[in-house]
RNA sequence: CGGGGCGUGGCGCAGCCUGGUAGCGCACCUGCUUUGGGAGCAGGGAGUCGGAGGUUCAAAUCCUCUCGCCCCGACCA
């Protein structure tokens, strides 16, 4: 007998553990692996494809929009993140700081470091304050505006716990930086960049996402507004997935970028940040991953099918490879929204093993290639949302003419299957009662996937936020835009009892 | 930083309580047999047990310190 298959790919499974599963996944999948430094991650090539897709898209949005890319240094003067009080205080805590300049051998044989520098350089946690060093030299006439400015690049924040994708001390990102004239006009960049990022999520990660406004309390440190998009995980925590920041007047007072109006007034302008980084990737997995592995939205994969020869006898080798390497170039000259095809061609000998290593790494479409396909002119395939015996013999022809469809129908289930969950679980709550009840897990010991998304009011008391914060380790997610989904209507705070304008998004986040 | 759990070949784990220089499954390599599938048989490579120190004739096993990972809390764009 041969050793019982286990149930599923991935043990243990989401059911059983979920933060141990999200491990084991990103494990399996071969997309990370944690580095040797504390907090970081080594993005392997499986993993760093889907950024790379995530950062062409997103690229051409930004260009589509007239926002053009360049590049600041790493280091930033250690003075120039004092100048913006609330900013000091979102980051001073999680700053790398590099002091020194040279290592030089200890006494012990070690290197040791040497050559202090005069002034402190920190490694940047984002980069506003240097960005608008530069936009305050830049910016003379009100000629001159707006500017659009984006870059791809990495920051670095301490944090007291990382978690691979979702918060590493070092992660890729770009980050837009803009100067406007006028407060309306910042307005609408940051509504519009947020649009783009609705559209990321939404079409290219089949990510659902609830787009809103922070609370106060959970707005970046230094801007009047933050705009975001939230997303479910299927432990039903809300990962925060992009945020488009309206800074008002803060940094520009702060750092002087001021303009000469048409009247010859000068004005301090108005700037607007915005990101989104690597954590997306974790994102994608905690959506759509399932106990068998990373389910892989057929927009970003790293690649859209692999084809696994069949080879039972030597004799069948040279033709079964002709075949495979012809269906290969065929499927190679297909476009797929603006992009070839990715194919992988995986001729390993190494039985059934290699089909669950594509499961795994949760790769669109799998395709046996054997004699009788040969045959009949046929492909055998398989979908990674669909189970992994459910597979389907076509014609060659009608598979090649007809896999962008596939595709899109896989990358359509995706999204289906995320919003019928985040929509099952997500609630209208109007008692406190009710309310601690749902964020409070049955098992203490080892609380079971609870919660969710939990539509109440709230009064806009940032001492009710707190309260509730402090309770349940609950927060406001957002105040979200969509009327026809979540049409305002007057109610009772959940926390308070006062009188409260509208519904807003409660959850446990990441 | 506080509380809890854990660190043994690539992965998952046993051994530790009752100290005597390491074992299992998978993966990997070779051969044969198989082949629409997480194959079978045989042989083989790989770890000194997170790190440092201590106790001891002897430590993966006991003690101390330390690093890292996971969970909860604090904190967090």
């Amino acid at each position: 007998m041969t050793t019982p298959s286990p149930q599923s790919a991935i043990q243990p499974t989401r059911d059983e553990d979920y933060p141990e599963w999200y491990q084991q996944v990103i494990k399996a999948s071969d997309m990370a692996e944690n580095s040797p430094v504390r907090g970081c991650m080594v993005i392997k090539p499986w993993g760093f494809a889907l950024w790379e897709n995530i950062v062409r898209i997103v690229d051409a949005r930004l260009k589509a929009i007239g926002v053009r890319n360049a590049y600041f240094p790493i280091f930033i003067p250690l003075n120039f993140l004092e100048k913006e009080a609330q900013h000091v205080e979102g980051f001073a805590k999680e700053c790398a700081v590099v002091t020194h300049h040279r290592l030089e051998k200890g006494a012990d044989g070690g290197l040791v470091p040497a050559g202090e520098l005069t002034e402190p350089l920190i490694v940047r946690p984002t980069s506003e304050t240097i960005i608008g060093d530069s936009f305050s030299k830049w910016v003379k006439s009100y000629r001159d505006l707006p500017i659009l400015i984006n870059q791809w690049g990495n920051v670095v924040r301490w944090e007291m716990r990382t978690r691979i994708f979702l918060r590493t001390s070092e992660f890729l990102w770009h980050e837009g930086h803009t100067v406007h004239a006028t407060a309306e006009e910042a307005m609408r960049l940051t509504q519009s960049i947020l649009d783009i990022y609705v559209d990321l999520a939404e079409n290219c990660l089949a990510m659902p996402v609830i787009a809103g406004k922070k609370s106060p309390a959970e707005r970046f440190p230094g801007a009047d507004d933050t705009l975001t998009i939230e997303a479910m995980m299927q432990d039903r925590k809300a990962l925060q997935a992009g945020t488009s920041h309206f800074l008002g007047q803060n940094f520009a007072r702060a750092q002087q970028i001021k303009y000469q109006d048409a009247n010859e007034q000068e004005q301090f302008a108005w700037t607007t940040s915005w990101a989104v980084s690597t954590r997306l990737l974790g994102g994608l997995v905690m959506t759509h991953g399932d106990d068998d592995g990373v389910i892989l939205p057929p927009r970003v994969a790293s690649s859209h099918l692999v084809l696994l020869p069949v080879i039972r006898k030597a004799a069948d080798q040279g033709p079964v490879m002709e075949y495979v390497d012809a269906l290969a170039r065929s499927l190679r000259a297909v476009d797929y929204h603006g992009q070839p095809l990715r194919v992988e061609v995986d001729a390993r000998d190494t039985g059934g093993a290699r089909n669950w290593d594509w499961i795994k790494k949760g790769i669109p479409l799998r395709i046996e290639i054997g004699p009788r396909d040969l045959a009949k002119d046929a492909v055998f395939f398989s979908r990674r949302d669909r189970d992994h015996r459910d597979k389907t013999a076509m014609r060659r022809a009608e598979f090649v003419a007809g896999v962008t469809g596939l595709l899109d129908d896989i990358q359509q289930t995706l999204h289906s299957r995320a919003l019928a969950f985040q929509q099952a679980n997500t609630r209208s709550i109007d008692t406190e009662e009710d309310f601690y009840d749902y964020f409070t897990p049955k098992r203490i010991e080892r609380p079971e996937i609870h919660g969710g998304f939990a539509l109440a009011h709230w009064c806009g008391d940032a001492r009710c936020e707190e309260k509730i914060k402090s309770d349940l380790g609950v927060t406001i997610r957002c105040l979200p835009f969509d009327e026809d989904r979540f049409a305002p209507a007057p109610g009772k705070c959940i926390a308070c009892g006062r009188q409260s304008p509208r519904r807003v998004i409660f959850a446990k986040s990441y």
